[in-house]
DNA sequence: CTTGACCTTACCATCGTGGCAAGGATGAGA
DNA sequence: TCTCATCCTTGCCACGATGGTAAGGTCAAG
């Protein structure tokens, strides 16, 4: 396996871009870099780890601010778990008012497109609705 | 009611704040503005109006570039209601896969949340999932 | 004439990501 | 050893839609 390596490579293996490992590494969410003499940054399997770590969360859509806190939860042994499940049942909470909205767009939406014909004429609901339909 | 209107009564009017009025103004979204001779913009109903598609487009999700298309299509007369339907139809194919990505989510943490006792103690299978758990 | 509410423009911040540019480092082949 | 491709470095600009703030002009009521 090698270690360490180079940003490209702990880029390849946790599925976060070069950018963004060096942008985590400003926002302070990896702990320390590692420099060769010539400056590149050396990534060991624990650093990796972590940018893993990230890109799970990403993935789930916390964010950034959130990620800080849930990396600082996984890299202390003396958390309570409650703290961690606070910060997911917020961000479930978000989740579904985001959710909701998105779906009130989408009935709406859904009921003008059944309306509208689609045709080459110009009479159109939807625009009717746009308009305030009056 | 006393047309036309300052800025400020054209934006409580719509619901769009002033500085988004300039905004939508500085995208060429608005057709024109009248001015004073010092240089207050004058909004006729006419202009309200606009400013209340737009208002209700954006409650609606669309984003400013389809907007931009929708007042075009809204203000042409010759339009084809297949244009529009095609723009709102995109727009909700968007939101559903939006919708879809964030359930996602929320069923994986949802599931996590379940898993996690919320206590004093640090064993917690969120920082494990998110961890990779192995 | 002053005061306060309104208007003007212009710039910076958000949030997470991408792109580009100019330059140094490294390693493989000629 | 020279060269070239590929990697790395830093720094700046961009997105999209919105908010904030600052410095200044305008207007109407007291």
């Amino acid at each position: 396996m090698s270690w360490p390596v180079n940003i490209g490579l702990a880029a390849e293996r946790s599925g976060v871009s070069a950018k963004m490992v060096r942008h985590y590494e400003s926002l302070g969410l990896l702990p320390r870099v590692q420099r060769t003499d010539s400056g590149y940054r050396q990534y060991t399997a624990a650093d990796v780890h972590t940018l893993c770590f990230i890109k799970r969360s990403r993935d789930l859509g916390f964010s950034m601010a959130e990620i800080t806190e849930l990396v600082g939860l996984w890299q202390n042994r003396r958390r309570a778990s409650s703290s961690v499940k606070r910060i997911a049942q917020k961000h479930v909470d978000e989740l579904t008012q985001r959710i909701e909205a998105m779906q009130s767009m989408q009935r709406t939406l859904s009921g003008l497109l059944h309306c509208c014909q689609g045709d080459e004429r110009p009479d159109c609901p939807i625009l009717d609705d746009l308009a305030g339909r009056h």
